[in-house]
DNA sequence: GATGAATGAGGCTTCATTCAT
DNA sequence: GATGAATGAAGCCTCATTCAT
């Protein structure tokens, strides 16, 4: 399974959905982008919308992965997950760039059950977060905030990274995140 | 202009486009929605793209609109004009949710030129922002941050809540906006 | 209902179906026929498959009308009754040999939900000749046959020709019935 | 030829037309069916049409085969004879049920050429059923019938059964065949 | 203003068949 | 013999838009 021609597929539709959207990119699109016939693709893949499907489940479980990993580290303090959960994030999005902005822009063009299947993947991940600053704030590191809506805030920041960082631009994913996390943990307020 | 007729069919779009996506949604069901048969809509719209960028065009005005007000008042702290900010643009995208899908969800379906229009709007709109909070640094009121960054970061907090705002849930557009500023000003640090 | 356009196009399909039958005839050989694009067929038609479903359903309805009206009529013997329903049978399968051959040949063709339809008329219209061939050993005009299979056996025998009746043959579809009524009523069998 | 493999193949085939239809049958489903890839079938067979094909074939030579020994029968008379054939042809229908359907439901979808060989000897039966007939004309047996009227009333009454026959029904195919023969020699009027 | 027929382009998918390995 | 990738043609259907009435 993922012969190197689906994974090939994969990379051009992902590049093409993020250039033009899922709906304006044609499976012929695709087919040129790999260089096979529009027919030829159904060997590899069952229909346009299963590999826009597998591309966001790829994209989220990503995400997923990466946060329960780090919520196992239990040598952390609260302030250093959350910071590596920053960059864990922003890593993501910025350098799997087009992939992240299927997930978070395209998958709506999914059908109900497939995207029901990503958004429960979506919620998890909120989950997570959610736990994590639940434990801030349970350690005594974090101000009692409310713990889902300030995940809601901090991914939001992040997620709309997708749409405004350039590669090579002046800063890295790790510099943004540090940036973030100054923000998230100590606010924009000048100590008097 | 703006006939009756016309703002029916507008908010029928809204509705559509949030509940099913522009692609998804086809010229007859707007017809149907709005009780006319597909033809006579083109009495009133030039094409459905030009629909939606009227849609779009109308949510991002409305966000800059209420910004540039905000930033003519001199008689506010900039902590209390980041605080209206936030309430401000909250306020849109709670009370007009679905428009605030459109601007941000399916903008992007629209072709090259007149989506730079509303890309534009929105970069102005940042820099509407980015504005703001630099003049709270240099007012000494906020730490020097990048205040592009920052903005993006807060941009992003608030845009994400289209996606989970739910009306007549826990919170209110103003309880939202009152944590995310204690988020954006203060932290999550727990002072010692 | 039942626009000028709709008739054109269901004869030219009733007629291209049962030259090259349903699957070898494309909506595009419709729609060249009746000297519209492919797509406008579809103001008309909601799929193909629809089309063969009504124009069966037509077909099959026809049968069970007259045999319904024919049962109606008190006044006959239960000899001249079969005549009757001999004649009527082959008149349909005769004067709309092509439509009979659409329901005869190609309604197979159609999904299972539309074939059952197909099949509770076909089954109706079975339950009537059985009845009637009851009715007829009841009142001691015929002999105690096992009623349902003397019937498959009759109507095995008239829809058959729609597989062989030439217009413009030697007999008429009259004359055919007259033949087959000596046939069932008296057999073969020369007396002696 | 007809290595055993093959037979699989025309054995799936049958199955598949019969449940199926010919059209709807894919290659595929041919492939699946034998545990075989779709490319390795045409080590066996020329083409899905030609499988149809010699299917077809074999159905109407078995049909042929049986009819023309019966013939040759010079020590039968012809009532006895006519029951003999219509228990040959009903055996075979209901033995070969599937094989059968492929026939006389399926061949239809043959291309002109192979179609004219199965009609050819689809005529070919018919003209050893039209001579049987003749001959019991002749003998003094039967009446003057029409033969070749007679002869496809009584074909479409047998071949009818393909579609209602259910094989552990009440009847066997030899007790069909005695009513056929009940009926088709000696009719349905009760002698007063 | 409203209708609804018509367009014409394009979209996704299926499939019998071939062929190099 | 078997595989499975690849073809290329064809199929059904959708849809934004136009236009005569």
């Amino acid at each position: 399974m993922a012969s190197n021609k689906y994974e090939e597929i994969a990379q051009a539709a992902v590049k093409l959905f993020e250039r033009k959207g899922y709906h304006a990119t044609s499976v012929q699109d695709i087919a040129d982008e790999v260089g096979l016939q529009k027919g030829s693709l159904y060997h590899y893949i069952s229909s346009k919308e299963d590999l826009l499907m597998q591309l966001a489940h790829r994209s989220i479980s990503d995400f997923n992965a990466k946060m329960e990993r780090l919520l196992e580290d239990q040598a952390l303090t609260n302030r250093e997950r959350l910071l590596q959960a920053l960059e864990n994030h922003l890593h993501v999005v910025t350098t799997h760039q087009s992939l992240t902005t299927v997930l978070l822009r395209e998958a709506f063009s999914l059908k109900e059950e497939p995207q029901k299947v990503i958004q429960e993947l979506s919620d998890k991940y909120l989950n997570l977060w959610t736990r994590m600053l639940e434990e801030g704030v349970a350690a005594g590191e974090f101000r009692p905030v409310n713990a889902r809506v300030t995940a809601l805030a901090i991914l939001g920041s992040c997620n709309w990274a997708y749409r405004w960082y350039k590669e090579g631009g002046k800063l890295t994913a790790e510099q943004i995140a540090g940036l973030f996390a100054d923000l998230f943990l100590d606010g924009m307020t000048k100590e008097q």
